[in-house]
RNA sequence: GCCGCCGUAGCUCAGUGGUAGAGCGCAUCCUUGGUAAGGCUGAGGUCGGCAGUUCAAUCCUGCCCGGCGGCACCA
């Protein structure tokens, strides 16, 4: 008997898929085309356990799909302009893209490596200028539309990777990828006008159904729409200069307006930086202000402080109800007006600012139940439904209906208009690095901000750019951003920024329907392939990535680029990988590969391999270079195999959750890939005749095996891989009842269709594994290639079904009945029963119930 | 505070309105020409807690407890 010996058997499948250019993607009208992508990786150099479980979660669907007919693209490439070369370079004075191609290189070769079901013929890199340089094209093509603009603006300034951040990079007031307090600085600055899109961005979210709500939800907070009303107060008594049309507010309140107590603006107001410049007592407070931290901790705790202007407001709807005008920390600029008024009787932060600086309460929402002449506010708001009272001409309505008079009576005065606003910010796109896609205008003396024609594109880096030190090695290079202005012909000056590396990521999802077409996305190839079926990566991309590539596929459908409005019809995120951690007693982290484990009875202690020092195991983590807890897939895959690696990581747990990466758990995984060997080993080659009529041994088996094919089809449509592995496993263990040797025939050729089936069934998990057990057997061609087993249903159900039998809801034996059989039929054959005609003896039956096919229950007295 | 997910064997996880399952670990035994291994068998579970619905609840409903994630001075 052949052992199994992985690193002969796959690089010989690897090969043989190779050769047939089995996974080459074909546009087959008349076939369905299914469109498979896993989020492209950054090619940092290593391929990490991360990777083998998302790219292969991705393979298990494009390998299924295909084996279900459908025309299958599944296509990689790279996300490879960003800081990280631009690091390596200054601290190994390496050239950025050559770090980057060797990166490249290595992890193409690891992935090829795990055997993925990849059109590699559509590979490419964001840093290749063919690529980069179409996405200039399609950048001029928003320019001209309107959707980029240029304007001057407090941005995210990360003051270590030295450029700015989009809003949605900046994470607990910290740079998200260095961990830097993030600076505010006033730059001129490239934006996208995503909020152009934020109705349709919110209201799409709905059409996503095979989105994760919880994905959906976050883009949801993340624009955060909200209507409401914007208006003007007019001063009483002095006016500030600059304010003679009033100070205006924003609230999604108006119902509440008869509540009004003080108007809050915020620190950064205009009017509040006027009376700053005039007023060093005014100046101090404000400082204090933003003394505050920016944390959400910090946040959450800061004491709600206030300056009183002494300038009063009029109340819009009595002129003569005079209200105060604060300076309060709470108050955001960026959000609204930066001004507000406050209502403290129905908001908590305006209640808190309310009972500290003595101003009034006064309820004007009345909960369902309550007594107008007793309800008070406490020391806290009452934000929830009611009926309006205290509130003139709004009395007697509901919350809502509220809202839409108070808005129509501002409206109809000509104070302001109902509005509606958004969290959302537009994005940020321009970077001061040199590793990135040119922005491709020019800065003409004369002529201002030119974008250039696209006859002159692309605008390639220059190959000798100078990474040693930090800052923008675009913008010092000797030569490069000299240039003629299109317009005049006169000297200008290359944009030196780049676009966000996020930009580069908006998209590649729809050149990959045609990497060789001239324009940036061939229409006719994105037609056919679009929109992405399937998507796969992690949770971290739910507002940022998923949201810019949302955002840029609606802006190329109203350019004419694209059909589609969503760029990924179905998401799936998947968990990380995690793995215990391992510290030395002085606190130092442990690699696993370091450490052995051994079992003293239920416990688990370890100890260092070398020294038997022991080791104290800690939380289980996601894996991190900074914890020590990774295990490298190439040493997995030198000991186990890829089928092995993969198979655990798939099996582990549902792929949404975290897999738990062990040793014990791969060793598993091995162990099953060779018991399936041995089983297909073990059949012989020469089998009976056809039409050999099973006997029950072998119907048995039949059973098990349409059993198996449906459990784990379903399994697999419905992402829960880890359950059709589990099946799998109980397959091979029912296997074992039906050995070979000494089979009869019909048994032998009943294994023959479960093992026809099972090689299939785990072609999408352990592909190698899947083709040598295919070709022991006899089977055409490559299993790759094979369609999916079908099941009879017939087959995948007992024809006698045992149901147990329940007295008083206690299980009290059983009975074998065919299946199907009427409940009448049932309740007399158990009656007849013996045993269960003596276990109800001296009691009196008072209801039988028989659940069809399932179970009986007999209820006595 | 709001929203979401999770709680089943020692561990990691399947599962189902009716009989509790897999892998790893553990124990016993077998094999010693698959051997830095393989196989057989087994023990181990008030299915987080309480209540409700039901003939019957691990599963449905409600409340509670515990863990994880996201959002949040957004007017």
């Amino acid at each position: 008997m052949a052992r199994y010996n992985p690193k002969e058997v796959e690089p010989k499948w690897r090969a043989a898929w190779a050769e047939a250019d089995a996974f080459r993607a074909k546009a087959e009208p008349g076939k369905p085309k299914y469109y498979v992508l896993e989020m492209f990786p950054y090619p940092s150099g290593r391929l990490h356990m991360g990777h083998v479980r998302n790219y292969s979660l991705g393979d298990v669907i494009a390998r299924y799909k295909r084996a279900r007919g459908f025309a299958v693209l599944h296509p990689m490439g790279w996300d490879a302009f960003g800081l990280p070369a631009e690091n390596a370079a200054m601290e190994r004075g390496v050239d950025p893209k050559a770090w980057t191609y060797d990166n490249i290189a290595r992890m193409r070769s690891e992935l090829k490596e795990l055997g993925l079901a990849i059109d590699w013929s559509r590979e490419f890199a964001t840093c290749d200028v063919d690529y980069y340089g179409r996405q200039q094209s399609w950048f001029l093509d928003l320019f001209k539309a309107g959707l980029v603009y240029r304007k001057e603006s407090v941005v995210n300034w990360d003051p270590v990777d030295q450029t700015v951040l989009a809003n949605e990079q900046v994470v607990d007031g910290r740079g998200w990828r260095s961990g830097a307090p993030v600076e505010k600085r006033k730059l001129n600055q490239w934006f996208l006008r995503i909020t152009a899109y934020a109705d349709e961005l919110v209201d799409s979210l709905k059409t996503l159904d095979r989105w994760p709500d919880k994905v959906r939800i976050m883009q949801e907070n993340w624009i955060g729409r909200s209507q409401g009303l914007k208006f003007s107060f007019d001063f009483a008594g002095q006016t500030p200069a600059g304010f003679e049309r009033g100070l205006e507010v924003y609230t999604t309140r108006p119902d509440t307006l008869f509540g009004a107590s003080f108007v809050g603006i915020a620190p950064d107001h205009p009017l509040a930086e006027q009376l700053a410049a005039a007023d060093p007592n005014v100046a101090a407070f404000v400082a204090e202000c933003r003394r505050g931290g920016v944390s959400e901790a910090e946040i959450e705790t800061a004491e709600k402080i206030g300056w009183h202007t002494g300038f009063k407001v009029k109340h819009p709807f009595d002129p003569n109800w005079e209200l105060p005008v604060y300076i309060a920390n709470f108050i955001l600029m960026d959000y609204g007006t930066g001004a507000i008024f406050a209502c403290p009787a129905h908001d908590q932060r305006d209640l808190d600012f309310a009972r500290k600086y003595g101003l009034p309460v006064r309820p004007v929402v009345l909960p369902p139940g309550a007594d107008p002449a007793t309800f008070e506010i406490g020391e806290e708001a009452y934000t929830g439904p009611g009926t309006i009272f205290n509130s003139s001409f709004l009395d007697g309505k509901d919350v809502e209906a509220a809202k839409a008079e108070a808005i129509a009576r501002i409206e109809a005065e000509g104070r302001g208009q109902g509005t509606t606003i958004y969290r959302l910010r537009d994005w940020g796109v321009a970077r001061q690095r040199g590793w990135g896609c040119p922005i491709p205008v020019v800065h003409c003396a004369k002529c201002g901000v030119v974008a250039l024609p696209k006859s002159v594109l692309p605008v390639a880096l220059p190959d000798d750019l100078e990474f040693g030190k930090p800052g923008n090695a675009l913008a010092r290079h000797p030569t490069w951003k000299h240039t003629t202005c299109p317009t005049c012909g006169g000297p200008a000056e290359r944009e030196t920024d780049t676009l966000d590396t996020f930009v580069d990521s908006s998209w590649y999802f729809a050149r990959f329907t045609d990497t060789e077409a001239e324009e940036p996305i061939s229409k006719a190839a994105a037609d056919y392939w679009l929109p992405v079926d399937q998507y796969i990566g992690g949770i971290e991309h739910a507002v940022l990535h998923l949201l810019y590539a949302r955002f840029v596929t609606k802006a190329l459908a109203d350019q004419g680029l694209l059909s589609v409005r969503e760029p990924f019809a179905g998401l799936f995120t998947q968990g990380m990988v995690t793995h215990e951690t391992y510290r030395k007693q002085n606190g130092e982290w442990v690699e696993p590969r370091e450490v052995e484990i051994v079992a003293e009875g239920k416990t688990r202690r370890a100890r260092l391999v070398e020294t038997g020092e022991p080791v104290v195991i800690g939380d289980v983590e996601k894996m991190s270079k900074s914890k020590r807890n990774t295990v490298a897939p190439e040493e997995i895959f030198e000991v186990y195999g890829v089928d092995a690696a993969r198979l655990f990581v798939l099996s582990d747990s549902p792929p949404e959750r975290d897999a738990q990466w062990s040793t014990g758990g791969v060793e598993g995984a091995w162990r099953f890939v060779n018991r399936v060997w041995a089983e297909f080993d073990s059949q012989p080659s020469e089998l009976p005749a056809a039409g050999t009529p099973p006997g029950d041994k072998a119907e048995a088996l039949r059973v098990l095996t349409h059993r198996t094919v449906k459990a784990v089809t379903e399994a697999v449509e419905s992402f829960r891989f880890n359950s059709g592995i589990a099946r799998l496993y109980e397959f091979l263990n029912g296997l074992k009842d039906f050995p070979a040797a000494g089979a009869s025939p019909d048994v032998l050729a009943a294994r023959q269709e479960a093992l026809a089936a099972f090689a299939r069934l785990i072609a999408p998990f352990t592909p190698h594994l899947a083709e040598e057990c295919w070709s022991q057997i006899g089977g055409e061609g490559l299993v790759a290639e094979a369609p999916w087993p079908d099941f009879d249903p017939a087959l995948s159900q007992d024809a006698v079904k045992v149901l147990p039998v329940q007295v008083n809801g206690k299980r009290r034996g059983e009975i074998r009945a065919p299946a199907g059989a009427e409940p009448a039929e049932v309740e007399k054959m158990v009656l007849d029963d013996p045993e269960i005609a003596r276990r109800l003896e001296g009691l009196t039956i008072r209801k039988v119930i028989v659940v069809k096919d399932r179970i009986v229950n007999i209820v006595a007295a």
